[in-house]
DNA sequence: TTTCATCTGTGAAATATTTCACAGATAGGA
DNA sequence: TCCTATCTGTGAAATATTTCACAGATGAAA
């Protein structure tokens, strides 16, 4: 159970993780505004995290001096991409294409990006021929051969309940490191493969269950001063 | 910042709110299967999460005597249904009918759900008169008035960065009580409303992220014997 | 160059959450 | 009816995370 101190220095908690993941997408839009500096404070604003823990967050990825006005902006989101790679040019495929996959297929945002979607996969062959897009489309049969071939890390799938522990399996048999299942489906996460499940009607339940719930409503509703 | 002995039996924390409603929609599936009853290591199995964090969990919700092979499946579902009022029908939006927004409004799951999809906003009065659907759409000017008409209470957001910030004010205006945002901006809470803020490539980067930083990336990955 | 207001960086305290261990409940079989 | 194997329910211990408070750094202004 024990671990080194230089691997520890390296490991940042899950929460500090996603909050920074966050911090990172935010600068960009910040940053078309023509902003070169910001402080703990607007950032907390901004996101509804604590000034705090923003300030934790970023003292954890890599010596950053934070001047007068806050951080630079540049500098910060340097930071950030280099402690998570996200620099590095990712590929991405989207098994499923009813209309929900095919509007994850042309996602503008993607294309400007890291991530590049570089196929497509469904069942229906007909279904297929319909869809004008430049990606790549294949037959679900091909995905383990395809996903191998063209080097693809990361998966968005948008399939019916019934096929989707199926096409997860075929994923990971090709290779692929982090599934984003929208379909209905829980699916536990194996082979330290990463797994996030992403369902609408159970976000919508989210929401109004912590509603109802009183718990952490003022969860992430204040910020620092 | 005290709170009352009974106020305080009510108050769920959020991660185990978080896991319960995974676990409603997860009996949703099993029950299909003719199973009746099911163990907290079953369960485990099914979600990767902890048994133990399951149990806690339900403990907290209301009594409920698990039997000799575990819950009964019914009663489970039940109980978390009341905790979180999961029976009670609501009435959701989708605003910004591209792609992405027109596959939510005809999202079938929703559909069959506690969650009623009974109106649609766009800006492009075009595009609008293209969309088959039986739901009722409107222009985005209407949101403010149409919401509080039909009494909806939750929105899907899927408009274009630029609109995000101001679809979000007419729909606080006109009283909804969560959003679920999924465009590309960060939308800090406010006077109370929930929101998740859901961004595709976000999504993908904390994927990434969490397969690097090593920290917890065991994670979710084991469960219970 | 000194002062001052403003921010960050971070150990330590306060909280929250997860994990554990085991008492108690249950049902099936002898 | 009693025994046994199998589960849950839950206080308490172990961890993890958030919050705090304040020392130290910075740059602008005088």
């Amino acid at each position: 159970m024990k671990v080194s101190k230089e691997i520890m220095k390296e490991s940042i908690p899950f929460p500090s993780v996603e909050r920074l993941t966050k911090l990172f997408s935010l600068l960009q839009s910040v940053k078309k505004e023509g902003k070169e500096k910001i402080s703990s404070a607007e950032l907390g604003t901004l996101t509804g995290f604590h000034a705090h823990s923003i300030r934790k967050d970023i003292s954890m990825t890599e010596a950053l001096e934070g001047g007068k006005d806050g951080y630079v902006l540049e500098d910060l989101k340097n930071v950030i991409s280099a402690t998570f790679d996200f620099k590095k040019k990712k590929r991405v495929c989207v098994v499923g294409l009813d209309m929900f996959g095919a509007a994850m297929l042309s996602n503008p945002d993607a294309g400007s990006s890291e991530f590049e979607i570089a196929a497509g996969f469904d069942s229906n062959t007909n279904r297929m021929e319909i869809i004008s897009t430049n990606v790549p489309l294949f037959h679900v049969y091909k995905i383990e051969e395809k996903v191998r071939e063209l080097g693809i890390e990361y998966a968005i799938l948008a399939v019916n309940p019934e096929n989707a522990v199926k096409s997860a399996e075929r994923l990971i048999a090709g290779g692929v490191k982090g599934i984003l299942n929208f379909s209905p489906i829980i699916i536990a996460p194996r082979n330290g493969v990463q797994i996030r499940n992403i369902y609408l009607v159970e976000e919508l339940r989210l929401l109004s269950a912590t509603l109802r719930s009183m718990s952490r409503s003022a969860q992430q509703q204040c910020c620092d001063t």
